[in-house]
DNA sequence: ACGGATTTTTAGACTAGCTTAAAAATTAAT
DNA sequence: ATTAATTTTTAAGCTAGTCTAAAAATCCGT
């Protein structure tokens, strides 16, 4: 069975090669697991006959079909373990990260399934990310970036690309949160701040930056 | 932060000054532990400067107030791990041991607070055994083997000494489990075996070794 | 209180995972 | 196309935790 740190490793590789299309390299693994390329390269090479991914000197690495399952249903756990906390729990949706990160390691399959089961075989996790199925399909949602809506538009926060807890918590500041209405009443072009009401509430002004890290589903 | 193996180690010394008072022995932590004593000395020499215990050569160690503290914490997230196992997810009660074993590390002190507040501050988990309150005290209950019950008395089972898998199958079979309530048909002098009505049906004959693993609490 | 059995400790060695410093390979710029 | 910058790998060594085999200490029965 695959120790911890194997988990974390395949793990990163994952979100790595997802975000960057293509094979992770040394330098990103390390920044991502807070430690040094000579410890990644080390690594890599006592794990690359594990059948988890493809490395090859120099190249960076990629998964297999049987790293890839293994890190959906890590983020599977992980994102079950966050629903969990969130809804059953009352944490707030900055503080769930840290604990799922330990959680997503306890090892039962069937513990998993039950967890699935009681929380209502839940689509999304409290950041608005897809929880993939024990199959490892994730639901996909047609989704836009706040900022792309023009003036006058509507829409319901689904999710936040930005994951920091500062950034969670000026959110939470603006009341803004997963199923919040927003209306844009205006776009500042020179900075593409926009100016935005809030469930029905006097407006308040974001900038790009903000806006550009919350999904919403476009509303009639 | 101590590491899992760390609170591991606590953890077996508490179990083993608990039930056998006075120090525990480097074979007892060896064999608690599926270690060899050799790894335990080794071990026990390493942690002695951290405060957790007592050691001297050749005399066992046992816990200092700081060390007892850890353990009962350990004790306390491990059984409401437990509860929650068996009330929330619909585990049996022979399943919860081994996937509370990894829960119990998990490190966050919020966490084992709002869970305790989300199962209702359980006195008990699903063995019986009191869950220790945040402060590390254990609520006692005026308890009895089923052994030491005559015949005529009837009683409610609330507890298990033993907690082999095995055994609680075996309970399961006989639709004995906690708030089952029982009533002594009669008693074997010989084997002292008993006789024994369960929930008003038909009796059943359990051998000594059995009934002295189940805890009562009488009822008149 | 002696000898044998048992328990415990020491010694030496192993693995997983990490570190820093230096060497080698790759990439990018002129 | 060579040099310079960057990235990656190698080398050597550290800690936590484990092991086996052997030595030392303690315990126990007579």
């Amino acid at each position: 069975m695959a120790t911890q740190t194997e988990e974390d490793y395949i793990k990163a590789i994952f979100k790595i090669t997802e975000r960057n299309q293509g094979a992770a390299n040394t330098n990103a693994i390390a920044k991502y697991l807070n430690t040094s390329a000579a410890s990644v390269t080390d690594m890599l090479k006592r794990l690359s006959d594990k059948d988890y991914f493809h490395y090859e000197k120099y190249k960076g690495v990629y998964l297999t079909s049987k790293g890839i399952q293994m890190a959906t249903q890590l983020v599977r756990k992980h994102r079950l373990w966050e629903v969990f906390l969130a809804k059953k729990l009352d944490f707030s949706w900055e503080e769930v990260h840290d604990i799922a990160e330990q959680l997503e390691h306890i090892k039962s399959d069937t513990l998993i399934e039950k967890l699935d089961a009681f929380l209502g075989h839940p689509k999304y996790d409290p950041h608005g990310d897809p929880i993939p199925n024990a199959e490892g399909k994730f639901t996909l949602r047609n989704q836009f970036g706040l900022s792309t809506l023009s003036k006058g538009e509507k829409g319901i926060v689904v999710g936040v690309k930005e994951h920091d807890k500062d950034f969670l918590q000026y959110l939470n500041q603006l009341e803004i949160g997963l199923g919040t209405e927003v209306e844009v009443i205006d776009v500042v072009d020179f900075d593409h701040s926009i100016k935005l009401k809030i469930n029905n509430q006097e407006a308040t002004s974001l900038s790009y930056k903000v806006t550009k890290n919350i999904y919403i589903k476009k509303q009639a």
